[in-house]
DNA sequence: GTCTATAATAGGATAGAC
DNA sequence: GTCTATCCTATTATAGAC
């Protein structure tokens, strides 16, 4: 070290800093909603000062809007990527679904994209993000449909089973996995074969 | 009127002004989110005063426990009159999973009970909320489960279903049913025959 | 039982230095 | 590109009158 003081953080390109950002931003709007979240928890998530958070987006709703952006971008992306596949052009209906169902949950295990969604999905009221989070509600609803060849009642059973694995993320049932039994069974018939990545994605960042 | 200035609010029994407080913050909490709610917007809904709110109910933490619980138990009352109706019994499990989706939406209908209980899934973080919506889940489920004669699986899709429902009343999708052609087709399949009672919801009280 | 007044604090946003 | 200092408003909660 040269000097006395280091600087709080280092000096990066804003296309850098706006990703890191938006990652922070996306672990604790997706954990505490919207409202619940302050510009200065995003901040220290990220590990810079919160006026600079402000100040690269603008306002925190923008930063909301386009941390939604983003995440929809990602998620129809993957289920693109995973309808594509030519080995899956081959499936039934119901087995294509059920494939989505695992790419979507290891999705989830990534993390920093349905959480968010799913708390846009929360905000009809607002009349800027509202709009965003109905458009992009309904994009993924026309991708799987369109893309997808499953019928309105097929995207409907997928987007239904999708809703109840977003709300018990969002309800933390996974921390009761191991010292309640019903939510134990309710986790297992939810997520399947691929708990686990549940399991462990509280634990990691 | 016998007096220049009449009183801003009547003096009615506490037990009563409860409820309408109650009531008062079960449209505006369902609406906007515990977060996103000032004790004002519901002191004003109810027509009283922000601090006989918050002197009612000792805190607006208190006050949203308090609805989620009410919230819960009348759920709970529904689900289990629908349930132990004889007509009900005798049907297959398909059919009482039919049956219970449209009592579902009968009681979505009657407002006040199903979006505040939605805005508390989301408040998994939340230390003290978190455990009352947690539990408050379980409940239903084992309720459906152990009452309703349902498999794990058939209780899972139930809930499924009744999530992706939830999830489209917070968007507000229903506002875009007279002009957009993909959210009418996505609400027409989610919510069958009873999507009149939806639509018109939104303008009740 | 209900209100007005207000304390106490939190939070988004801006200004300006470096 | 990033920070510190700070403004301004909104919001929960309390005190005390009626």
């Amino acid at each position: 070290m040269s000097s006395v003081s280091e600087p709080k953080s280092e000096r990066i390109p804003a296309a850098q800093r706006r990703e890191q950002i938006l990652d922070a931003a996306a672990e604790v709007f997706g954990e505490r909603g919207y409202a619940g979240t302050t510009t200065d928890q995003v901040a220290q998530a990220a590990g810079i000062s919160q006026p600079y958070v402000v100040r690269m987006f603008g306002s925190k709703e923008n930063l909301f809007c386009e941390l939604l952006l983003r995440a929809r971008e990602r998620l129809e992306t993957r289920l693109r990527n995973a309808l594509t596949r030519p080995e899956v052009k081959a499936l039934s209906a119901a087995e294509r679904k059920a494939f989505l169902g695992r790419a979507y949950v290891d999705l989830i295990g990534e993390g920093g994209i349905v959480l968010p969604l799913m708390q846009g999905f929360l905000l009809g009221h607002d009349p800027v993000i509202g709009k965003y989070a109905r458009e992009g509600f309904l994009v993924i609803y026309r991708l799987l449909r369109d893309e997808g060849g499953f019928s309105q009642d097929e995207v409907r059973d997928f987007l239904a089973g999708g809703m109840l694995i977003n709300t018990l993320l969002t309800l933390q049932m996974t921390g009761l996995y191991d010292t309640d039994d019903t939510a134990r069974e309710l986790l297992g018939c939810s997520f399947g074969e691929k708990i686990d990545i549940v399991l462990n994605a509280g634990s990691a960042s």
